[in-house]
DNA sequence: ATTTCATATTGACATTTTTCGATTTGGAGC
DNA sequence: GCTCCAAATCGAAAAATGTCAATATGAAAT
């Protein structure tokens, strides 16, 4: 299960859309904040609300330099969620459910 | 804002640790209800409810035969999601960013 | 037709999330 | 020092989410 807490955080960030373009904007490169909120019709303080939760689950990191903050996409977490999303969704040996495939067979048995 | 709403949903579905556990079991296979139901400590309705969320965003399938209720992963949500991973986080020409990559500087055009 | 069983739905509650305005923090420039 | 500005934090309100027990639905078996 921790395996699984520690990759649905990203998709958890990736789960608003307002975030999704966010990080949809950093994958061309660093931005600060300033310019980020430009481009959104949202509070300052919103705004970094969400670049905080995108920094917690490791997809963003910011860079402070002077009055400013610049984030920019974490390419390891990006590069482990992609893994993590391909994993879930293929045909893994170790699948907790190759233990028994025919479900009616399983369900009558605990009668 | 469309696109995003679409493959966000799908996202917000996999934010949550059971959920990404589901999809990870029916990766092998279609699994009933009453199978998926035995590997968690939730109550039924909480499964059913979890399941509706899967179906919804377009991740999962269900079949009905008989009393029981199969579920599969739809392929093709599987591989638009990864795609979509894939995009956002990829440097792309057509990036919202490559109007002004000097933060700085446009943070200071607007004084 | 009655019962049984798998699943879905409903209603309620606690928790979490989203959002904002107001305030705080800390660097830059005077 | 003081002021200005970018960003973070705080506090509160509204909305969404996760969960369960209870009930409803609907197919199968008797």
């Amino acid at each position: 299960m921790e395996k699984y807490l520690e990759h649905t955080k990203v998709f958890k960030a990736l789960g608003d859309p307002k975030r999704a373009m966010i990080v949809d904007m950093l994958s061309c490169g660093e931005l600060c904040a300033c310019k980020i909120l430009e481009k959104f019709e949202m509070s300052q303080s919103t705004l970094s609300h969400h670049m905080k939760i995108l920094c917690e689950c490791g997809l963003v990191k910011g860079r402070e330099e002077g009055k400013w903050t610049y984030y920019s996409l974490d390419a390891d977490t990006v590069s482990k969620t992609q893994r993590f999303l391909h994993d879930i969704t293929s045909d893994q040996e170790n699948c907790i459910c190759r233990e028994n495939t025919d479900c009616r067979k399983k369900c009558d048995e605990n009668e």
